[in-house]
DNA sequence: TTAGTAAACTGAACACTGTTCATTATGTTT
DNA sequence: AAACATAATGAACAGTGTTCAGTTTACTAA
């Protein structure tokens, strides 16, 4: 009488094998790229198909959505290892820009892409982002703890700096950086980075 | 002899007509939601002939993308009256929300939007750029020059302020401020932005 | 084993998209 | 009026997300 559990993993597995294939696709060539006849060759099944795993191509976006934060947060892990909570927050800084730009699909999905970002809050996407919202608070409040920062309430402090970090990274991965000829652009993030640690230290 | 003056003329007249109807479509669908045919209906043509004034759908982005930095740089003219430097600096970041939440698809296509941003740089969307970015740097160095702020590199210390309002501004124009309840997300922005200017005040 | 049923899958279609091109219509010049 | 250049278009191409009537497959009860 496994039939009905065996049928059951069966369809984890489908929706699995549907989603590991958009994701490789979507890794080098972009959600909006990526079409649903191009996960159904992949995986030789019929375009029609994906429909009966996946209600539309956004519940294929909320699935990579979810994807993209995991990978985020296991590419963060490292930082917390760090003691002192300032150096942590820069580390954090760093590690941030880094992961934009090494993964920049990724970003996208996560921070710049528009898609009706439902308000389905049990999502995976949502979860594991708020994970990573929270442990940058966490790091904010140690830092002000120890007086690294100035006392401020610590939510808006956190977004701020998010900000700051996102508003980065989103202007460099959008190519909005034509402003600057090349080798004004080569240092500006990392001299406007330096400068806003510096605005940040309580001293 | 006047006639290949009246045809230029037509041609020019024809090419508005088209920005104008793509432009109406635009700022209440957004571009990618803006089809060829949208336009070509709107003015009641083939969609073809839009063709022979415009390369592309990318060129009209283009276009586009100028208009709404010359509607952005006369959105701000009244903030460079202010006299006191620092308080300039802040209007200029508030009339910046301000402008990004009452012309969201502006914005979005000056900052957001994914196209093809070829270097051209004399197009007009990317001079009109470059003066408001040049009137923030200015904005920045008589800050500097008055003591409002520290003594900073003048272009990444610009830079820095803009990428701290985009980032704010993008997160909520597309809609990644779900982490926040409706209370806590409501004054968050403020919040911030009062954080913020407390971050650049010298003292 | 077979008949019947439920689930899985698909080909073809719909209504779109950006874009091209041969053909037709229009306006100007000789 | 005939010849020519320019402007405009209908139809088509290759693609998109999505739906649905059918077909194929897998399982169950007789």
């Amino acid at each position: 009488m496994g039939v009905k559990e065996r049928k059951e993993r069966d369809r984890v597995d489908m929706k699995e094998l549907i989603l590991n294939s958009a994701h490789q696709l979507f890794i080098d060539k972009g959600f909006d790229e990526v079409s649903i006849r191009n996960i159904a060759e992949a995986i030789e099944y019929s375009p029609a198909t994906i429909y009966l795993y996946f209600k539309d191509k956004n519940e294929i976006f909320h699935a990579l959505h979810g994807e993209a934060f995991k990978v985020f947060n296991q590419f963060m892990a490292d930082v917390f290892t760090i003691k002192d909570p300032f150096k942590r927050l820069v580390a954090m800084g760093e590690k941030y820009m880094e992961f934009s730009f090494k993964y920049p699909k990724y970003y996208t999905i996560m921070f710049i892409a528009e898609a009706p970002m439902h308000c389905d809050q049990s999502s995976e996407g949502w979860i594991e982002g708020g994970r990573a919202l929270e442990s940058l608070e966490n790091i904010v409040a140690d830092c002000v703890k120890v007086g690294s920062l100035r006392k401020q309430p610590i939510k808006p402090m956190a977004f701020t700096i998010w900000s700051y970090m996102h508003g980065m990274c989103s202007l460099v991965l959008r190519d909005r950086m034509k402003h600057y000829s090349e080798e004004e652009g080569e240092g500006m993030i990392e001299k406007s980075f330096k400068i806003f640690i510096q605005l940040l230290k309580n001293h």
